[in-house]
DNA sequence: AATTTAACTTTGTCTTGCAAAGCTATACTT
DNA sequence: AAGTATAGCTTTGCAAGACAAAGTTAAATT
């Protein structure tokens, strides 16, 4: 019916979900943008953003600009367990309204 | 694109999301069922459905059989809370596959 | 009376989310 | 050159929550 156990962790916690959510959407986000669009504290975000990184979903690039820039990209590995989460989703919501 | 805020926190967390959902599926679960379905201790899962009892989203129904049996089924407001849930994991599911 | 089972509570541990404040480095302003 | 602003990151501290394990209560069976 559904599989709870193939329910990814560290991709469920909320912040993380819209992280991976918002870097699905697009090649590449900056920590701005993110910042901006999640509203999560400076603090929140980096930590967030590590714990993706350590586990391998979530590549980042630091660049200094005019302004420094650290842009956030989902890995190979990262989208894929993206995708595995995804389908987890869908099964509840196929589930829940058979 | 996807509003985080309206993810609500009750429902989300996995062992709680099991039990929504599978109440979702049937008019009524008792104890027995829910722990075998979900593998979870009885310690936890109680409090998960106390969790959800507080929150008004669950009924709960003692009886005493030739054992006691507790059953437990989704109240409207914890139908409507579940749905407005499921609405948010769609936009997120459409956001990430466009 | 003793045992078994359901359901619940208690206890303790451990993790984690989160905010606030502080730090560092670079660029811009005057 | 000195001061200010901004980006990104770390540290600190706290509070909440998940979870397991063990203990408790009540009813039914043996």
């Amino acid at each position: 019916m559904f599989d709870l156990s193939k329910l990814d962790k560290t991709i469920h916690e909320k912040g993380r979900l819209g992280i991976m959510t918002l870097l699905a959407t697009r090649p590449s986000w900056n920590f701005q943008d993110l910042k901006a669009e999640l509203k999560l504290s400076d603090g929140n975000l980096v930590t967030h953003l590590r714990t993706l990184h350590q586990g391998g979903y979530v590549a980042i690039t630091k660049e200094m600009l005019d302004r420094p820039q650290t842009s956030y990209a989902l890995t190979k590995k990262g989208r894929k367990a993206f995708q595995g989460y995804l389908a987890v989703l869908e099964q509840i919501v196929k589930a829940a309204r058979p």
